[in-house]
DNA sequence: ACGGTGACGCTCA
DNA sequence: TTGAGCGCCACCG
């Protein structure tokens, strides 16, 4: 395990609120790296804080529910569970729970 | 070392 | 409003 950006990633992610979302992108720019929302993704596609990490509260900037490891579904499952909604692979509201870390 | 791929994002037609 | 194209960073074969 490498202390570097990913782990960066994982503790700021750890920082989102119950029932709030982020996205991709917001997580790069907090890190320092703008322009690495695919990186994001693919440190997050390992996880190796599954459970430890909400990770399921990261989503498509455009407030499109975006990809799991073990399924959108889960995924989408998950958020209902803290009384998100969501509507056909969007978030409902998604303005007004999305949270930005500045 | 190199090229392909992916839980993305932004622009333009 | 959708879809296609290109750019980005990190991981993997």
């Amino acid at each position: 395990m490498k202390i570097g950006v990913n782990h960066l990633v994982y503790d700021i992610i750890r920082k989102i609120p119950y029932g709030r979302v982020s996205t991709y992108a917001a997580v790069a720019r907090a890190i320092g790296y703008p322009r690495a929302a695919r990186a994001v993704g693919n440190a997050l596609n390992k996880n190796p804080y599954a459970p430890h990490v909400p990770c399921h509260r990261i989503v498509k900037s455009n407030g499109d529910v975006g990809g799991f490891a073990r399924g959108q579904k889960a995924k989408e499952n998950m958020l209902k569970q803290e009384g998100i909604k969501i509507k056909q692979g969007k978030i409902f509201n998604f303005c007004n729970i999305f949270y930005d870390f500045s």
